[in-house]
DNA sequence: GGAATAACCTGGATGC
DNA sequence: TGCATCCAGGTTATTC
């Protein structure tokens, strides 16, 4: 299940391969690998054959490859737009190696340092999806995201929020949005408009880490709360960053095909009926908008949140 | 306009 | 052994 720590591993694993990369060629095998192209397969490939890629870039659980313009000099106009979903993975081959299983899309790369490889695209799920998208403006002029200095992000991610390890968070603001949210923090934290790269692992964990009830209404947490939050979130982010992410099965891998760590950091996420870290009370877990919920009935009271 | 819900999808786990 | 069912969950379209 990829979250901001996965698709930041992805990311960094990918920025000096692609960075100045030429694509010779694009195969796209399953075309629902491009549910977020405006087009087809056929025009997928045609639209990136021959171009450069200028590096990788991420915004929550979103990233993307600017694409160089057809001069070379310049700002990037258009780039390739990738979502993981739940089981997407990108990763670095040898050029001609064996189709990996689930494999949707391949780009053959040509390397001035490098020479040549290859990006596969493998998505069990068909969840994730690639697209070439326009880039535009972003509305703060700050940089768009993680591995980026342009103020450019790709016009299907101009509605998601920064992240919060992103410099240009604005935790202010984000206090102000809760405020007004008549929603369960934990589904206000999954609102990628309000604040991204947060999924359903790294909420229990975070909401786990504050104290805070899962389904506490958002607007009712105090300012020490919330920030007591935000800095349990950017934690728990930064430590499973360090550990190379959560992998709980074969469905998230970095680049190079590798498993995380941080499945055995957790404390509440997947934990039901085992004790809590804290107290010692067994964690339980709720049904919660098609999702599940983890965390302490003691330590995690639906009430008393200072 | 804000909030809640369903649908998309595949494969592993479980029960019979 | 084989079949049916459930479950995992990020995003978005739809509904309320």
């Amino acid at each position: 299940m990829p979250e901001l720590p996965e698709v930041e591993v992805v990311r960094a694993g990918l920025e000096p391969a692609v960075r100045g990369a030429r694509i010779v060629s694009v195969s796209v095998l399953d075309e629902r690998a491009l549910t977020r192209h405006r087009g087809d397969g056929i025009g997928f490939e045609a639209a990136l054959t021959g171009r450069a890629l200028r590096g990788a870039v991420r915004r929550g659980k979103f990233l993307w490859l600017p694409i160089a313009p057809s001069g070379g000099d310049g700002p990037s106009a258009r780039a390739i737009l990738g979502h993981l979903g739940m089981s997407g993975q990108l990763l670095l081959r040898a050029p001609g190696s064996p189709p990996e299983r689930h494999e949707r899309i391949r780009f053959e790369l040509e390397h001035p340092d490098h020479g040549e490889l290859a990006v596969v695209f493998a998505d069990q799920r068909t969840f994730g999806s690639l697209a070439v998208d326009d880039l535009i403006p972003t509305s703060d002029s700050a940089a768009a995201g993680f591995g980026s200095i342009e103020p450019l992000v790709p016009g299907q991610v101009a509605h998601i929020a920064r992240d919060p390890l992103d410099p240009a968070f604005d935790d202010d603001a984000f206090r102000q949005r809760l405020a007004r949210k008549d929603s369960a923090i934990k589904r206000v934290l999954l609102d990628q408009t309000v604040v991204s790269g947060i999924g359903n692992i790294y909420a229990d964990e975070a909401l786990w880490a504050a104290r805070i009830h899962p389904e506490r209404l958002a607007r009712d947490l105090p300012t020490p709360a919330v920030r007591r939050l935000l800095a349990e979130v950017r934690a728990v982010l930064e430590k499973a960053l360090a550990e190379g992410g959560t992998s709980f099965d074969a469905q998230y891998v970095n680049v190079n095909g590798q498993a995380g760590y941080f499945a055995h950091s957790l404390n509440a996420y997947g934990r039901t009926g085992q004790p809590c870290p804290r107290c010692g009370r067994p964690i339980v877990r709720v049904s919660f908008t098609n999702r599940s919920s983890h965390y302490c009935p003691r330590c995690q009271s639906r009430r008393s949140v200072k």
